[in-house]
RNA sequence: CGGGGCGUAGCGCAGCCUGGUAGCGCAUCUGCUUUGGGAGCAGAGGGCCGGAGGUUCGAAUCCUCUCGCCCCGACCA
């Protein structure tokens, strides 16, 4: 491709909305274009490198036995009233209504559309396992979009679905997926982790997230310093502390705390520190009222509060119902004397003559001590932390973020069972499909790639992911040899690769600074001085090494950097 | 949905408080000079100041409404 004639629109500014490094860099290097909020135009440069993503996919998923399909981005309502989902997707689902009336949706996922047309043709067991895959635009209407491609509204992901017999089937599927986005995202040049996350409503024991390890990430991620254990804080496992203190054996006493709400007011007044406070809060859930407890220094999880408490849903109790509760405002519960079922994280059995609200205005209590003065479930109900032990072995937990790309899951019968998409078996009997389903956001991990391979000057491209491989530069396209030894060298690596060959008559600083913007692997410059000597310059974009090299050796030495 | 902020040339911004008919840098176009890390000089083009309504002799500027965008939070799994 020549320079001259692409649309190429690169900035030098970034533009004031932009957040993140990978979306500035993207909108400075003219790969996107912002059209509304969350919704993006690809530019020439853009969509070459999110087709190369596009492309390992594919060869992935299809060397893993998948097979590709296309369905449509306009869904009828009636399937997805079928599951269920109509009514409880929510506002993220676009919903919109045709000539006649009649109502679609735009897909943000595709498990209805896909068991849909599994439920018509499949109908033995013969038939199956199944595994059938799209890459495709989605739309979720999300409130705050944000981050350029990282999370837009309109997207373009890797949807796949597998159809089994068997739970046994769906079990080897899935670590036939989980290998697949091992080497799908090896492939890409990234640095990630697979980790254990939580898999809401829908079921199976577990399901595991890639995340590309990223100071951006939108994901914080507890991974064991010593052993492989890794998961999403929000489901990664808290060990239940070692053995408790001995306490002082002072009665509770009641303290005045006036106006003091906060867990830093409170343990600042009182001259303590925030690990001795026990933190209150008042849950409502589908069960009615209960008290969560932690330790002051602790954040409430409320994915494990729900688990523990068997609810359908949990959210902060309103002022009026903790007023109702522990006859107090909010800022001075605590769990002595307090009616409702009091649920506690293990780290609160381990706080002795510790401090607490009174359940009184403007009071605390101090030596409180969780055995002897309260009763409660205790349960891991925080957020791991940094430092935290791993359930699994003697090491502790380190906490980074992550960019979530992948993320794979069983989900058993549900749509199957919802919808009817049942099989003949062996005996004849007629059984409910077992189902997985496995995603991958296509652009994000582009962006995902930027955010972990960039410097000041701009992007540096994995190989898999460069929009061009190599990049032909002559410094002075006026300059009759330059000229003719570019245009040689570019017909000569064209035929083997991608390249790009800046023609352009511009300034050498101004193509060099693109070119370090745009993020090639490999750049060829080709300038009077060292031409007349019969050589050019290789310069590597990642290391920054530059050598000189025999024109006659360019498209030998291009080809030796790249590999 | 709650709170905050911003819409002025392609991009980044000033002007608004204190009304008088729009400006700076970059980009674009022309010419000359320059030519290995975002050149210099000279000249040129480009804006219904997000939209509607109001106040006023006069509105980018003041008021009301509206649309869009951004940030924080809540939401989402």
């Amino acid at each position: 491709m020549r320079y001259s004639k692409m649309l190429l629109p690169t900035l030098k500014e970034s533009p004031s909305d932009a957040e993140v490094v990978s979306q500035k860099l993207m909108m400075r290097a003219g790969m996107i274009r912002k059209v509304a909020a969350g919704i993006y135009t690809l530019l020439p440069l853009g969509l070459r490198a999110v087709r190369n993503v596009e492309r390992i996919i594919r060869e992935e998923m299809n060397r893993a036995g998948a097979q590709e399909v296309s369905m449509p981005v306009v869904i009828p309502a009636e399937l997805w009233q079928e599951s269920g989902r109509w009514d409880e997707y929510g506002k993220e689902l676009l919903r919109l209504r045709d000539r006649h009336d009649r109502e679609f949706c735009l897909g943000p996922t595709h498990e209805e559309v896909v068991t849909d047309m599994v439920r018509r043709e499949v109908r033995s067991y013969r038939e199956l396992p199944l595994n059938l895959y799209q890459i495709q635009t989605k739309f979720r209407d999300e409130i705050r979009p944000r981050f350029g491609l990282m999370r837009g509204r309109e997207f373009v992901m890797k949807d796949a679905y597998s159809f089994h017999a068997t739970a046994e089937s769906l079990d080897a599927e899935y670590e036939n997926m989980y290998r697949a986005y091992t080497r799908i995202f090896e492939r890409c040049g990234l640095a990630f982790r697979a980790v254990e996350a939580e898999t809401g409503a829908i079921g199976g024991r577990f399901s595991h997230e890639f995340m590309v390890l990223a100071e951006s990430g939108e994901d914080a991620i507890a991974s064991c310093a010593k052993c492989a254990y890794a998961a999403n804080i929000e489901r990664a496992e808290v060990r239940e502390p070692e053995a408790l203190k001995p306490a002082s054996g002072q009665a509770v006493e009641r303290v005045s705390t006036p106006g003091m709400k906060t867990i830093e007011e409170v343990s600042a007044f009182l001259k303590t520190r925030p690990e001795l406070m026990i933190k209150t809060l008042i849950y409502e859930t589908d069960k009615g009222l209960v008290a969560a407890l932690v330790r002051g220094d602790h954040q409430i999880n409320e994915f494990k509060l729900k688990k523990v408490t068997g609810a359908q849903w949990v959210k902060l109790a309103e002022e009026a119902q903790v007023q109702k509760a522990t006859g107090a405002p909010v800022g001075f519960a605590g769990p002595v004397k307090l009616s409702i079922p009091i649920y506690a994280d293990f780290g609160v059995r381990n706080i002795s003559d510790g401090f607490t609200g009174a359940n009184e205005l403007d009071a605390h209590l101090k030596h409180v001590n969780a055995s002897r003065d309260f009763h409660a479930a205790y349960a891991d109900l925080r957020n791991a932390e940094a430092g935290d032990r791993c359930p699994r072995c003697e090491g502790t937990f380190e906490i980074k973020r992550g960019i979530e790309v992948g993320h794979i899951f069983k989900l058993g019968t549900k749509y199957s069972e919802a919808m009817g998409a049942t099989f003949l078996d062996e005996e004849g009997k007629e059984r409910v499909i077992t189902m997985g389903c496995y995603g991958i956001g296509v652009g994000r991990t582009a962006a995902a790639a930027i955010e972990q391979n960039h410097d000041e000057a701009g992007i540096i491209w994995p190989r898999p992911l460069a929009p061009f491989d190599c990049m032909v530069l002559p410094v002075n396209v006026k300059d009759e040899e330059t000229r003719k030894a570019a245009e040689a060298l570019y017909d000569e690596l064209r035929s083997e690769m991608e390249v790009l060959l800046d023609d352009r008559d511009e300034r050498a600083g101004v193509k060099f600074k693109d070119a370090d913007l745009i993020g090639i692997p490999v750049r060829v410059t080709i300038g009077e001085r060292n031409l007349k000597q019969g050589k050019v310059e290789i310069k590597e974009r990642r290391s920054g090494d530059v050598r000189l090299v025999d024109l006659k050796e360019a498209a030998v030495e291009v080809k030796k950097s790249l590999s």
